[in-house]
DNA sequence: AGCACGCCGACT
DNA sequence: GTCGGCGTGCTC
């Protein structure tokens, strides 16, 4: 298998005896490539052509459980394998010979002539850990040549060092942890999988503030003490530093970190170090689920529920599902930890395929806070406000009082749509069909999909009137705009992925926020997530409609997590938190859920709803997606598609219809939805549909199974 | 993926 | 008359 996008495995003679996973070099055209044996040659291509796949230097082997869960995900996504197994190969210098690195310590020798550098330098050399030439310069202030020096009269005598540091292993019992009673259980539940070394799955299901990592990291260090590998699994924003010291306070040591933006060294010294054992504990993101561990003892994904998980170019796989997956080629427990759990974790732990661990209290003193509904159909300010005298009220007791508060919206910008009082046009993006945003600071309008840019025009393109152009809805410049206008003394910043000064500026204002040096922070979602701000007692929700119930199966749910886990900022010290929701929709069991603070009505009502529709996780989804520069290729593909749509009972098929942004970065997009019962093998209906369809070339085609995205 | 081949428009 | 743009096809 070659980690090219090809359709299978190709044949080639082998060297030496056939082994499943043996990593090899193998001719590919013009080039090398690296390679790994899958299996005994299919035949069928004639022997003169066979080529000669040579196995790397030490015979590395691709663990054989990695192999056949890339084989199983290829399968399950209707992938390429050797798309996949791309993926696991993330590093192909980690296969190159290692490089030493040449240290120096003291030597027999002696200068001929002793001068002060020099003794500084041997001074330095006599005593700790071997050190490079640049290093001991460094350490006796010296030029390398006076090291150069004593390294030819043998004062200095060379030793062999490994390419890297070997990593640090973490101690499981480095700090002394108290749990309460409700952890102390979860903990001792899933210390005893790890035990048990064998496949299970359980969710820990605790509120914010529970303190769900501290649980989860025990049964981390009941793997350690196992003396097997741990792969902790994060969304990319949850990746942060905090969390890398949070482990250390625990295990007295950083874990090693896997991620997209590591230097390709770091990625070579990771990757070899999981593949030997020697890095017992992987923090990383959805990619990390395919490193070769060599003995993989505990998986944790944390915060479940996120859609990071679900990766959507390329390969698209949903890494929290993959991660099971994994787990179960590795005979060992997965733990899914959120507080506001995906509805499919939800329904797996009710019905008892996975363990339900629940956390119900949060530390210390600190209570969930009280949640109101303002209904702005009737409590509302002028046209064009979007803060109601409620929460106007509340924001100035709250400042009064020497509290924080926090206005959560989930735009980004001033306005999201543009639209010319004369005639009527709204402002599109030419590459898709999303509405341009105006983003008032930087005078510019924005496609949040694309990324295209363009100044704020003066007239209607459309109709050519002049100043007629209106800002129509809120984004979080404009929420700042208003509060501003009402509370001038106030001190007030904005988080926002696309704040002018980039994420530094974002951070200085979560910064300025923990300092209490403001009193007030505007956010987009980046501000929902993770962090403690202790004197937050108000949180506002200027728009708690905008995931609305419409749109796709999952948009109340993620709604719910949202506001949910917006509202767990408030009051997470002593003072209790109040947290005010501006809806049009009061009686949405959305809003009725967050005000009664009951998420499993909620959860069930949903479960029943999506039992109803055959959604899942009751039934089976799957997506294909049409997409190409030339429009009438790409609608013929659609009908194309259409017209061969295999019959079968329990299988239903939409489209093709314009995908919701039918125009994505100037490629038309067309997309087709399969519904299936639960117990149809989705994967083999397309697959025998799609054998059948001739798709002009031109046309790209991709399946995206359980779709989470409607886009 | 990465490379060769081949077809077409542009420039010396 | 040649150079180089990229659409298409192939790699055991």
């Amino acid at each position: 298998m070659l980690p090219l996008p090809l359709a299978g495995a190709f044949d080639y003679h082998l060297t030496v005896p056939l082994r499943r996973g043996l990593i090899v070099t193998a001719p590919i055209g013009p080039r090398q490539s690296l390679g790994v044996v899958w299996g005994a040659a299919a035949g069928g291509v004639e022997e003169a052509r066979l080529k000669q796949a040579i196995p790397l230097r030490g015979e590395p082997i691709l663990p054989t459980g990695l192999c056949d869960f890339i084989d199983w995900v290829a399968q399950y996504t209707l992938s390429l394998p050797g798309m996949v197994l791309a993926m696991a190969l993330r590093s192909r210098q980690a296969f190159e010979p290692e490089t030493a690195r040449i240290a120096y310590i003291r030597g027999e020798g002696a200068p001929k002539k002793m001068t002060p550098p020099r003794e500084r330098v041997l001074d330095i050399a006599a005593h700790g850990l071997a050190r490079s030439v640049p290093q001991l310069a460094e350490e006796a202030n010296v030029t390398p040549a006076v090291v150069r020096g004593l390294i030819d009269c043998g004062a200095l005598a060379a030793v062999d060092l490994p390419e890297f540091d070997p990593f640090p292993v973490p101690d499981a019992d480095y700090a002394r942890v108290v749990l309460n009673t409700e952890q102390d259980l979860a903990a001792h539940v899933l210390k005893g999988a790890v035990k048990g070394r064998r496949f299970g799955v359980s969710l820990l299901d605790g509120i914010t503030g529970s303190g769900k990592t501290e649980t989860y990291f025990e049964a981390v260090a009941e793997a350690l003490r196992q003396g097997r590998q741990s792969l902790i699994l994060l969304p990319e924003i949850a990746l942060t530093v905090q969390f890398l010291d949070r482990f250390a306070a625990r295990f007295g040591v950083r874990p090693a970190e896997w991620h997209s933006d590591l230097s390709q060294r770091e990625r070579r010294r990771v990757y070899r170090a999981v593949m030997r054992g020697e890095a017992r504990v992987v923090v990383g993101a959805r990619s990390a689920l395919f490193l070769p561990f060599h003995d993989l003892g505990l998986v944790i994904v944390d915060e479940e529920h996120e859609q990071a998980y679900k990766q959507e170019d390329g390969a698209i796989y949903h890494a929290r599902d993959m991660a099971v997956v994994r787990a179960r080629f590795e005979k060992c427990p997965v733990v899914l930890a959120s507080a506001t759990p995906s509805l499919e974790s939800y329904v797996n732990a009710k019905n008892g395929r996975y363990a339900h661990l629940r956390l119900t209290r949060r530390h210390g003193a600190a209570v969930l806070p009280e949640v109101r509904l303002i209904d702005m159909r009737e409590d509302r300010g002028d046209p064009g406000t979007f803060l109601s005298p409620t929460l106007r009220g509340a924001l100035a007791t709250t400042i009064e009082a020497g509290e924080q508060a926090m206005l959560f919206l989930n735009r980004r910008g001033y306005a999201p749509l543009t639209l010319c009082g004369a005639c009527g046009h709204k402002l599109v993006c030419r590459q898709c069909s999303a509405w341009l945003v105006e983003h008032r600071y930087r005078k510019r309008l924005v496609c949040h999909h694309c990324g295209y840019e363009t100044a704020l025009p003066t007239e209607c393109p459309e109709c050519h009137a002049q100043g007629t152009l209106t800002a129509c809805g809120p984004g979080v410049e404009r929420v700042m705009e208003e509060f501003k206008l009402i509370f001038p003394d106030a001190r007030v910043a904005i988080a926002s992925s696309d704040t002018m000064g980039g994420p530094a500026e974002m951070q200085a204002a979560i910064r300025a926020m923990m300092k209490r040096e403001i009193d007030v922070l505007i956010g987009t979602q980046i501000v929902a997530k993770g962090h403690h701000f202790p004197q937050l007692t108000l949180v506002g929700v200027v728009d708690a409609d905008l995931g609305g119930s419409d749109g796709d199966l999952r948009a109340r749910e993620r709604t719910f997590q949202l506001l949910h886990q917006v509202s767990g900022r408030a009051g997470r010290a002593e003072k209790p938190g109040l947290v005010l929701m501006q809806t049009r929709n009061p009686k949405d069991a959305v809003m009725q859920a967050l005000i009664a603070a009951d998420r499993d009505a909620f959860y069930d009502q949903e479960t029943k709803y999506r039992q109803a529709a055959h959604a899942p996780p009751f039934g089976r989804l799957a997506a294909i997606i049409l997409s190409g520069h030339d429009g009438d290729k790409v609608q013929e593909a659609g009908r194309i598609l259409a017209k061969t749509v295999p019959a079968a009972r329990s299988v239903k098929v939409w489209g093709p219809t314009p995908a919701f942004y039918s125009l994505l970065r100037g490629q038309t997009r067309e997309r087709l939805l399969v519904q299936a019962e639960k117990s149809v093998d989705i994967q083999a209906y397309l697959r025998a549909w799609l054998r059948l369809s001739e798709i002009p070339k031109q046309v790209r085609l991709v399946v995206d199974v359980d779709p989470v995205s409607f886009f």
